[in-house]
DNA sequence: TTGAAAGCGGTACCAT
DNA sequence: ATGGTACCGCTTTCAA
């Protein structure tokens, strides 16, 4: 049922091991005719080299791990794809798991893969670390492991990291929004517990603080949306900065059951993936991430750390972009 | 740099290997007095057993490897949650790779995950591969790996299979649209090329087969969404089947842009995730494939089989079910 | 040009 | 209760 050894094909060979492996590995040493037949006995048999006594014999294992909180998630998803692009490049490999956001399942991954499976680990941790902020099982590994955070970090922990400029994007959308008019803005998220959703929450508390009270509304999906459609008219509010997508997917309902999306008496911006934003009616203005080049920035940087270990710990910060569309194109 | 192993542990406490890994794992036959003292070492340096070193020793990985072909198609992300869960239930890990529909990287992760890596494969086979029909990379390793196919599955293959009943979902949702009255039902597909995608387009042949002869439109999303501009007059076509994301959503953007989805002259069934399906305006009516009971079934199958090797090969289908909304709920 | 042997980090059998 | 040793599959140094 295994796959055949050095030892199997040095025996059926009658030469050694040793000559073996340096046959398969080309080397000088090697008589070209014990080349060729070590070749095509290996090739004969389907002799794979076994990577866990490769790994175990040099000591590394070529392979970096991604551990993300959720992968339906378009960011990290899209995040995903540009560390995939970036590794390719190399001969590392990449192993992904997925916490599904919880603290237990974080630990249990970054122990598995730090007991020798991975040389790297790049991380965006989970929303129930964020809440506990609890990071021991990353601040000790990374005197041993290489290690990268990225969108939701921590300053607990010292290593490379690549953030989202969450706040200025938020403030400047919020400007944007006033700018246009709009005159009381509230805020709807989910994701108020996460670092980056309060770096968000941050930039609206200050784009309005000249103008109103801020009129904030957190919670899980259905509660926001319960909140909202109470609160929209009691509280006057005529635009909407919502942080994640299901805070912009749970307005845009609200919305379109008062019907005041369409007619721009209600102005949106939302953070959400390219094909749900264009394919609502009216489509939705966003704020956009650009997680594929999060992703590939956190690879490079990770890639270039294991070239050259002694180099100063670094901090990239990756602008968002607004992407207007019609729930921001009528006047107030 | 690197973790400290039971050799230096055991210089330190100046006894042998052996008792140290008897200490750490419990063995009855170490006083208490030393297991305290290592115990209490191990923790204080952070030992962590190397993974790589267990598995060469023991010939197992406790990994299984999933293989997807794209992570953004919201079924087969569906369909690795399943897989995950059921996973999670038991001492094994999972290594997931994704091959962007790559007929290249799919051999190359095939080829780097049966080293000794993992235990046992599943795997959904890229657009690429089925295009080729080039298995050879399966049914090389299946005598060696246990290999379990997904979805896009191959009778060249001998191996464990869940598959989704693609052929009779589609055959029944046409027949649904005849029986609402519609008279000349196309289909539009990105996918032809997959297995499953030649299955669907048979149930939707053999559906209208006494009422007119097949009106398929084929190609890249943007082919056609142009295709189905020129012809939806031209054809009089009065419904739409379409077998992917890609298709629904063009065929979509073209009914909006016609004005002829809200009024229901054009019905349309498509394949979408929920949330998407159910945002749009009118929401959309589509295949649900149940893709996290498909994960869900194909670990539960590989992990019976990793168990007891013995055991016939097996197929199971999961049943796809029809999600009304509301691009079929007027009369045509 | 080939082979013997040590070692990577563990486990487990057999002595002591 | 503790230690010695062989072994998992491979690479690499050194000797022949």
């Amino acid at each position: 049922m295994k796959n055949i050894t050095l030892k199997e094909l040095s025996k059926m060979l009658d030469v050694s091991i040793s000559t073996i492996s340096k046959a398969l590995n080309d080397s000088h040493e090697i008589s070209i005719s014990t080349k060729e037949r070590v070749r095509e006995a290996a090739k004969q048999y389907n002799y794979k080299p076994n990577r866990t006594a490769i790994n175990l014999k040099s000591g590394r294992a070529s392979t970096i791990g991604v551990i993300l909180p959720s992968i339906k998630n378009f960011f990290l998803s899209r995040a995903l794809r540009g560390i995939e692009n970036e590794v390719a490049k190399t001969d590392y490999n990449i192993i992904i798991c997925v916490t599904n956001e919880s603290y237990k399942k974080e630990v249990q991954y970054v122990q598995a893969l730090t007991n020798g499976l991975v040389d790297a680990i790049i991380i965006a941790v989970s929303e129930e670390t964020q809440v506990l902020e609890n990071y021991d099982h990353l601040t000790n590994i990374s005197k041993y492991t290489n290690l990268l955070m990225f969108d939701r970090v921590s300053d607990d922990v010292k290593c490379d990291k690549v953030m989202v400029n969450d706040y200025e994007a938020v403030l400047n959308a919020v400007k944007e929004l006033q700018f246009m008019g709009r005159k009381r803005i509230a805020l709807a998220a989910t994701i108020h517990n996460l670092s980056v959703g309060q770096l968000r929450i941050k930039g609206y508390e200050d784009a309005i603080k000249d103008s109103h009270e801020p009129i904030i509304i957190t919670g899980p999906e259905k509660r926001v949306e319960k909140e909202l459609d109470k609160m929209i008219e009691s509280e006057d509010i005529d635009a909407i900065i919502a942080l994640d997508e299901e805070a912009s997917l749970a307005t845009f309902r609200v919305g379109k059951k008062k019907d005041i999306l369409d007619s721009g008496k209600l102005a949106l911006v939302g953070y959400a993936g390219r094909t749900i934003s264009e394919h609502l009616t009216p489509s939705m203005t966003t704020i956009n991430q650009h997680g594929k080049r999060v992703g590939r920035t956190a690879a490079e940087l990770l890639l270039s750390r294991l070239e050259n270990n002694d180099k100063e710990i670094e901090k990239v910060i990756i602008d968002s972009s607004l992407y207007k569309r019609e729930t921001t194109n009528k006047p107030s």
